[in-house]
DNA sequence: ATAATCTGATTGATTCGTCAATCATTTTCT
DNA sequence: AGAAAATGATTGACGAATCAATCAGATTAT
């Protein structure tokens, strides 16, 4: 009953094991303070092997961010094949999807803050946050503007509703440390609702 | 005209221009990748000087914390000595206060992000922060009770709305950073008012 | 008033430890 | 057997902290 991988396969496992080793890590630890010797033994691999998969500690952070981040995304751009309905079901949905996704990878956002905080320090990866924000804006935008014309949102330019939602779910991992287990984020998902609108009957 | 400062004096002067520079560098690069050096450097002493006022690079991390930590508290505590009014009122302006603040010392910022990113590195700084959200949360909870009773404010628990509203504060600092100059802060602020209540008359 | 002495602040070369990256060797595959 | 992957000891660079030497400025003595 063994598995019977292929080269290529075994290689992506031990790969991403790597790498999960390092989201880990690096999340907790940040960049500069996470050692390499660490992440090997996290993963279950010796110290050179790590540098058989990747080039160096940077390009390592620089997947660790990079590879999370694409999916991500995905859940941010298409809103509308996402989720379907009047513009307020919407946006209902996609931040209650939203605040599910922020809680349960709270460990890879802390890499997210980390680049946030230091955009000269990691240009291409901050730049990188950029594009998915613009993403984010482009793509919610016909939902607003529709939204806006059905009197359910507030008047004001998308980029502002867009980055202000953006803000508090990125706030709220920082605020709400501690508390990720419990119905809080509930409520989270209304205080979000109302940066676009009034919420006229509350579940 | 001389200025004629005592030795005291002197050393006062010196000790700030250290801390200065040390919070300087401590924001852009971060605890680890911070060299003491380059604080030096900054500050016009020499290496050896920054021992003489400071114990460790470590304590001079927590004084860089500490220190203006203080001067930003009294902003977040007897919010009812500082704003008079109608519930309404006192928050607005207590939105605009701490918006500008945000915006001022941005710098400072990226320091308590650093902290809250970090629990378990810097377990004195981190529960410096909870007390400061706990005290903010007591000090607002008359407020919104009154607000609340004068049906301005939605009905939420004051920690909610507290914590929500200092999510957005802290989140905006990542996801508006350039746009530090501009009249964007109004905005900001209008945004941030939406999570206590709805928002009858615009200005 | 001026020189001599004292005090303690300042300096930066040196020390010591840490860690990323390399690479010669061993192990594991086919 | 031969190639590929894994290993971890070694190396070299870097940086925090120390400390002995220097220096400036105040105090005392003549």
């Amino acid at each position: 009953m063994e598995p019977k991988l292929t080269i290529d396969e075994k290689k992506k496992i031990k790969r991403s094991t790597i790498l999960n080793a390092a989201i880990k890590l690096y999340s907790e630890n940040g960049f500069a303070e996470t050692k390499v010797a660490e992440i090997a033994k996290e993963a279950g691999v010796s110290f050179g092997t790590v540098f058989t998969y990747f080039d160096s500690k940077e390009a390592l952070y620089e997947s660790a961010f990079l590879e999370p981040l694409e999916e991500i995304k995905t859940y941010f751009i298409e809103i509308e094949k996402h989720f379907k309905g009047e513009p307020l079901e919407v946006v209902k949905e996609m931040i209650d999807c939203h605040v599910q996704l922020f809680s349960k990878r709270n460990e890879y956002l802390r890499i997210i803050q980390q680049v946030l905080a230091r955009p000269d320090r990691f240009p291409k990866l901050f730049n990188e946050l950029n594009d998915f924000v613009n993403g984010f804006i482009v793509s919610i935008h016909p939902v607003i503007e529709v939204g806006q014309k059905l009197g359910y949102f507030y008047e004001e330019p998308t980029s502002l509703i867009a980055k202000s939602y953006l803000s508090i779910l990125n706030g709220m991992r920082l605020t709400f440390v501690d508390e990720s287990t419990s119905l809080i984020w509930k409520d989270i998902t209304r205080q979000a609702l109302r940066l676009f609108g009034p919420i006229i009957n509350e579940g």
